[in-house]
RNA sequence: CGCGGCGUGGAGCAGUCCGGUUAGCUCGCCAGGCUCAUAACCUGGAGGUCGUAGGUUCAAAUCCUACCGCCGCAACCA
């Protein structure tokens, strides 16, 4: 048998200095969701996610709350993967930073970028708060007369020695790599975005190193230096998958399948990410995919409106668990995969979450799993004898159902997760309300038993399809729904190709839902 | 002239790349139908000069130009 064709994506590494929030929440869930299509398609997935710890950040968050460095971080990487678990994201390993592994592979890294001449000794000459201990930019310097904004005190001008990376060198190789692979930056809008900034202001070195820190990654070459935090965050990348210490899994993997990432570090990724890789022999990643922003009201969610939304009466919105608690992480799911599109931003709004959760999931698809199951418990016992080797009608008319499959998946690859559910929803799942409206089951099995039946089986295998369609947005309530007939093919089997043709089965369709008392448990109860 | 995005009925959006059926969808509102279902479902209706002004064209929300307004980013904010 020929391997499976493999799929390696990775989501952005998060700092751990507060918790995760609704925009890295929205990160993960995008990523999450190509991460399970590609394994219902038969890829051999590897989804790596992680947090970034090496920063000095992470260290003065840890001093302030008086806890040890690591047992900070390691305490806040639970804390990570407590949310990631409860919104279901299906990532394969969780990548620590400050792990002795991680940072053992990255001065394996570091090493051959040097032998290989693409670092080199310099100056950093800048403006330097004593206070911070760190460098400001000219903006921040320009923008309050010199004075640092922190501490309110003249910023010095000081220079001093410091590893710089060649980035310079892959300005030409960068431009005509994006050229040739079109993809590689998506969406589009990003992809130019990074064109024109090299093409107008070209490609400085960078410097790569730190001096004065406790906390952080010995350059292997210099043990005065740390590492930049980009220089080893995107690391994780490769390190995750075995560079460095196991040359097959890495072999295995690389390059990236997806790298998904915010907007807004497009530049690190497209731009420093591959020129590092070039410059230790290593290929560049298939794609990166930046994605859009969540807002509320016009503004990203941070800490900065935690006041504001107090008043409100809306702090939960800062806390992606107390979603979750509130409603639930299938609905969490939706709304987000629904309603804000991954390729660009969108809007988190408490009035539309209830909205679109009652429209769509309560009022929809919930009622219709309701109504059909309750339509065949109640009229057959829960089973349409004589159903077996029968081919069911096509429900709603006009659409091609290969045609439509090919439409959701070609929305679900290119991320465009929105307009997949929005399909799904308006062109199958509402013509086959409108089915049932036409043929009234419930009126015709007075008269016409076998002709209601008949009906009902037909429009069952909406339920089907769209439970197949709609598994790797909403795993747990797609299952819900496909167990509670007996569909032929396992459950963790299913793949889209599943969805595009109404096949017979070799027994008759029943309802296979545990029913308790004479009234069908809502799915999706209306919330509001 | 730093880069980029947005402006479509009361609200939120799709459509714009590759101009062309009565400008589509969700919510809300009004009227009716149905009653199997989660007061759900279905049908019909009111409501839009598609930011403004020009231009190209037989034809423009869609292409071009200018302008107005709002908003992000600018090298450790997803």
């Amino acid at each position: 048998m020929a391997a499976k064709t493999t799929w390696f994506q990775t989501t952005a590494i998060d700092y751990p200095n507060s918790r995760p929030h609704i925009g890295t929440a929205f990160e993960k869930l995008g990523a999450d969701v190509q991460a399970r299509y590609r394994r219902m398609e038969g890829y051999d997935v590897f989804f790596l996610m992680g947090n970034d710890e090496n920063t000095v950040k992470v260290s003065k968050r840890a001093a302030e709350l008086g806890l040890d460095t690591q047992a900070y971080c390691d305490d806040m990487a639970r804390q990570f993967r407590e949310v990631w678990d409860a919104l279901d994201i299906s990532y394969d390993t969780f990548v620590q930073t400050s792990s002795d592994r991680h940072k053992q592979c990255c001065r394996k890294f570091i090493q051959k970028v040097y032998d290989n001449g693409y670092i080199y000794k310099g100056n950093h000459e800048g403006w330097y708060c004593p206070d911070c201990e760190e460098f400001k930019s000219d903006k921040v310097h320009g923008e309050n007369a010199g004075n640092c904004p922190v501490h309110k005190k003249p910023l010095q001008r000081r220079s001093e020695p410091c590893y710089l990376f060649k980035l310079s060198a892959f300005a030409d190789r960068l431009l005509a790599h994006y050229k040739e692979n079109p993809d590689f930056i998506q969406p589009d809008s990003r992809r130019n975005e990074i064109v024109s900034l090299i093409e107008t202001e070209g490609l400085r070195d960078i410097n790569i190193s730190r001096t004065g820190e406790a906390w952080g990654l010995r350059i292997p070459f210099d043990e005065e230096f740390t590492i930049y935090v980009w220089f080893d965050a995107l690391l994780t990348y490769i390190t995750g998958i075995g560079y460095g210490d196991n040359e097959a899994t890495f072999r295995k993997w690389w390059p990236a399948d997806t790298h998904f990432i915010g907007k807004d570090i497009t530049r690190f990724h497209c731009a420093l990410w591959p020129a590092m890789l070039w410059a230790a022999g290593e290929e560049a990643p298939k794609k990166v995919f930046g994605h859009g922003f969540v807002n509320f009201d016009g503004d990203k969610i941070g800490k900065s409106r935690a006041e504001e939304l107090k008043k409100k009466g809306l702090e939960y919105l800062l806390e992606p668990m107390e979603i979750i608690r509130k409603f639930s992480s299938e609905a969490f799911r939706y709304y987000f995969l629904r309603e804000c599109p991954y390729p660009s931003d969108g809007e988190l709004s408490p009035d539309r979450f209830i909205d679109v959760y009652n429209s769509e999931l309560a009022n929809n698809l919930g009622n219709m799993l309701s109504r059909e199951m309750n339509l065949v418990w109640k009229n057959y016992s829960g089973k349409l004898d004589g159903t077996a080797d029968k081919v069911p009608e096509a429900v709603v008319t006009g659409l091609n159902l290969a045609e439509f499959v090919a439409t959701v998946r070609g929305h679900v690859e290119g991320c465009r997760y929105n307009l997949a559910l929005q399909a799904i929803v308006q062109d199958f799942l509402t013509p086959t309300n409108q089915y049932l409206e036409t043929n009234a089951p419930w009126k015709l099995v007075k008269t016409d038993k076998e002709a209601a039946k008949k009906v009902l089986f037909n429009a069952v295998q909406s339920l089907r399809i769209a439970s197949i369609l709609l598994k790797p947005f909403i795993p747990r309530s797609a299952e819900a729904i496909y167990t509670s007939f007996n569909f032929p093919t396992p459950w963790a089997e299913v793949k889209y190709a599943d969805a595009t043709e109404l096949k017979a089965q070799s027994e008759d369709l029943r309802v296979t839902a545990v029913i308790t008392g004479d009234k069908i448990t809502p799915l999706f109860p209306r919330i509001g």
